[in-house]
DNA sequence: CAGGATCCCAACCGATACTG
DNA sequence: CAGTATCGGTTGGGATCCTG
């Protein structure tokens, strides 16, 4: 068996340890708004309030979206020295790195709904 | 913009039609089982009881993930004439185009663990 | 304005019991 | 044995209020 096409390798704990890299993914990428936010951000830096109303998102749920999102290293968070005080969210150089992930995923998406579709 | 690497097209309504076909995938490689049984099941058929037992999953869940898999066209199921009868569910041919998604998702997380955890 | 605290509700999941 | 029904616990998100 190829390991590329295995999610099944040889004991338990490899399999165990090949689950939990999927995992870490998923958490990026299948969670409910993170791949929401990015795809906003990737239109430019953003203040903590435009997020919220850009993305229909409640103040607690994004502050703790943008903490996950800070700590992978995707976003990056900047306080600015106004009055009141502003917080520029903006997409990090790695945040790229997550380029192939998506576009794979989008080009599955786009095929798989064809061939349930009924395709053309 | 390059639309490989973009998550927002022009028009709001080309956005949330990305967002749709995004989340058609996400629907079945972000669910909390789905690539457990997918996985599991890549090691030959199975009747519904293993495939509970190896996967440490209650009926009610499996039985529902099991016909969302079947309606996407990724699991075969197939009702076996014994007495008691049994069913054996087993991954389609059409499956394997989920593999180029897991792959690029799993080499992700595996390049962001080395990443976050202060790499080798 | 940022974002933490609180309260509430909805979705989800597991265990178990039960039917065909 | 396959799969459904019921119930109870847990998680996650929304709304709102509040403070720095």
């Amino acid at each position: 068996m190829n390991k590329d096409r295995c999610l099944l390798p040889a004991t338990d704990d490899e399999c165990r340890k090949a689950w939990l890299t999927l995992h870490d993914t998923l958490d990026i990428v299948g969670g409910k708004w993170k791949l929401v936010l990015i795809s906003i951000l990737r239109g430019g830096k953003m203040k903590f309030r435009e997020l919220a109303k850009e993305a229909g998102i409640s103040p607690r749920i994004l502050s703790k979206e943008l903490k996950e999102l800070e700590a992978n290293g995707l976003v990056s968070r900047t306080v600015l020295d106004t009055r009141p005080i502003s917080v520029e969210y903006e997409l990090t150089a790695y945040s790229v790195s997550l380029n192939e992930v998506i576009s794979t995923m989008y080009e599955w998406g786009q095929m798989h709904r064809q061939k349930i579709t009924g395709k053309a």
